[in-house]
RNA sequence: GGUCCAGUAGCUCAGUUGGAUUAGAGCAACAGCCUUCUAAGCUGUAGGUCCCAGGUUCGAGCCCUGGCUGGAUCACCA
């Protein structure tokens, strides 16, 4: 039982003996006192003075003397207004420690079937261009909740949904077709995705010229944009695929391969991975069984032109289409499909779509039509929503080429981070393997950490030149921290101190010092919230404030030289753990932590 | 126009189910600190109408109402 609750069950006590008053136990508000103040933890009295009548001084005297009388490990407390704070014993919190040194992957449950089963569905990429900063953003979060739901003893699995399909694809190929002379990533000496990138982007500009001359002709401009020839090639290029056309099939499948490899390479990288991919072209006509269905049964309804609908004005939303006239499926209609899919055949309880934020409404409606059509587990799918990310030259306009490519960025994080530690000389008498390997992690730590520190569903700013600050609240700084805390290690050995199992319990710690178990002891509710919330921030900003409160702490008190053995050995034990806690946080966020640097 | 999201220091961001005279970090600026656990660090100074106005409460950056500003979205696109 932790000491929180044994607090709250006697201050009950206390107000039924005091005042013959019953009280419930969410109004009892334990939190950690705030450093300013004497004590380590804070009951607020507050709620209480209804049953009380007395003043809230009076009050907190009355429960602290009972709570002193009855609780062991309450060696005092002090009273400041209605705030009561507790002084709990050093025995106490040097127990906590040991209690996590003892437990191994400390704040990491093992998967249980208690928990829900998740499927979490990221990246979602279109097979027309290379990855960009945004893709990044959603790589990132998708992979991170993903490892902080298995550490909440979740089974998670994780998917990709390739939109390999559609007019955008079309785009590239007729490009290709047409500039390309028989360009292949080989001969170009470019990855896959980013050659057909350059075809689509190609197109776009072959096919300005043409709706320019078409207007100088004499066209009106909506009409030339609809009548260029290069578009109308397209669209038939489109209805050749549909219709299975063998060559338009072979050259699809050719160039779909080039990118595939290309955003292997890239999500490796990146250090993502995915338990199953979808493709697009596989599943764009899943979902029309479930919408006749429906249809049939009288939740949706059909035009005279013979397109179906959903009328979801008693949600105050307008009608949305199911299927077209033709019959055939759209985006909404395939994804009922899918999650229809998934949850039969998976057996999942719960599905997370990482999706921006610009598909808020889309997964607003998917769920309120899914419950339309009768699936209990319509409440079950969640978007994890997030921002935008920005550039401090304005947005991201893949047209105007203003977009950060996804390989090129972290390409530069990592030269960058190589000519950090060159300049600083940090990585002499390292291999140039070893030196590479650290100057990776800490240029992917500096980026990941970057964006995963931010609150998903926020629009944030990405200035590349900031990202690459290594001080403050950034990656570098964390695992820079980690790797000073094996340095301490190391040398505690090296000085022949063996470096015990636990703690010693009858020892006199400082303040500081019971705060940073406080913390310690805080990290497994950390990552449960992070798994409640979805909120990977929610780790970065904790390890960052252990780091912080740690190098404040210890910077002025070399602890292999502490002259008390007792005192030496208890911040030996200490300084591992949380570098146990830093490393664990940190692969939570997918970030690896260089054991030197 | 309807719906959703955001607004905290010059800039980028934190702020746990409402709690403490003084709302926190970092960056940028200024002033210090290398016999130290690795200076990729630490310490200090300066910087605020928490968008505005009401309301609820013993207590509001947080909750409610109304407004302002910015963003997203409202396709027989995906």
């Amino acid at each position: 039982m932790s000491i929180e609750s044994i607090i709250k069950s006697k201050v009950i006590e206390a107000i039924a003996g005091c005042y013959e008053q019953s009280v419930d136990d969410k109004m009892v508000q334990i939190q950690k006192t705030r450093r300013e103040f004497e004590g380590d933890l804070t009951v607020v009295v507050f709620p209480f003075l209804r049953f009380s009548r007395r003043s809230p001084e009076e009050t907190a005297n009355d429960i602290g003397n009972f709570l002193k009388e009855n609780i062991e490990v309450v060696a005092d407390f002090n009273v400041v207004k209605g705030f009561l704070n507790l002084v709990i014993d050093n025995s106490y919190w040097i127990s906590v420690l040991n209690g996590a040194v003892q437990t191994p992957k400390f704040g990491f449950k093992p998967q249980s079937a208690d928990e829900t089963k998740v499927m979490i569905e990221y990246s979602s990429p279109n097979t027309n261009k290379p990855l960009h900063l945004g893709h990044i953003r959603n790589n990132l979060l998708g992979y991170s909740v993903a490892e902080i739901l298995k550490a909440n003893g979740h089974e998670v699995i994780k998917v990709n949904l390739v939109n390999d399909r559609g007019i955008h694809i079309c785009k590239s190929m007729l490009a290709w077709l047409r500039f390309g002379e028989g360009e292949t990533p080989e001969s170009a000496n470019m990855k896959g995705d980013h050659l057909v990138g350059k075809y689509y982007v190609k197109f776009d500009q072959e096919y300005k010229k043409e709706v320019e001359q078409l207007i100088a002709y004499g066209k009106h401009p909506d009409e030339a944009k609809k009548q260029a020839p290069l578009l109308l090639e397209a669209q038939e290029m489109l209805r050749k695929w549909e219709a299975g056309d063998d060559e338009v099939v072979a050259l699809w499948r050719k160039m779909n391969d080039w990118v595939l490899a290309g955003f292997d390479e890239t999500y490796k990288k990146m250090g993502v991975d995915f338990d199953k991919v979808y493709f697009e072209s596989e599943t764009y006509k899943k979902g029309k069984a479930i919408v006749m269905k429906g249809l049939e049964e009288g939740v949706l309804y059909q035009k005279e032109t013979g397109s179906v609908w959903a009328n979801m004005e008693s949600d105050g939303l307008d009608h949305k289409l199911l299927l077209r006239d033709d019959g055939t499926s759209v985006y909404m209609t395939q994804d009922i499909g899918t999650a229809y899919e998934r949850f039969n055949e998976f057996n999942i309880d719960e599905h997370v779509y990482v999706v921006g934020n610009e598909q808020n409404y889309h997964f607003q409606v998917l769920s309120l039509i899914l419950g339309k059509l009768g699936y209990k587990w319509h409440d079950k799918i969640h978007h994890l929503s997030y921002g935008m990310v920005e550039l401090p030259e304005g947005k991201m306009k893949s047209r105007e080429g203003t977009v950060v490519d996804a390989d090129d960025l972290m390409q530069e994080m990592v030269n960058t981070a190589r000519d950090m530690s060159n300049e600083l000389g940090k990585l002499q008498g390292y291999s140039e393997e070893e030196a590479a390997e650290v100057f990776t992690k800490v240029a992917m730590g500096a980026l990941k950490y970057f964006i995963l520190k931010v609150d998903p569903k926020k629009n944030m700013m990405f200035n590349p030149k900031e990202s690459i600050d290594f001080n403050g609240n950034t990656g570098p700084f964390i695992q820079y921290t980690y790797a000073r805390i094996q340095s301490v290690q190391r040398k505690a050995k090296e000085e022949g101190l063996t470096v015990p199992e636990q703690a010693i319990a009858n020892l006199t710690i400082s303040e500081k010092e019971s705060y940073l178990i406080q913390m310690v002891a805080d990290f497994p509710n950390v990552v449960s919230d992070a798994g409640k919330d979805r909120s990977p921030a929610l780790i970065a900003n904790y390890v960052y404030d252990l780091v912080k409160e740690y190098n404040q702490f210890y910077h002025d008190f070399p602890i292999a030289k502490e002259e008390n053995t007792d005192l030496r050995d208890f911040r030996l034990v200490l300084s591992r753990q949380i570098g146990e806690i830093i490393k664990n946080g940190m692969s939570l966020l997918g970030i690896g932590v260089p054991e030197r640097m």
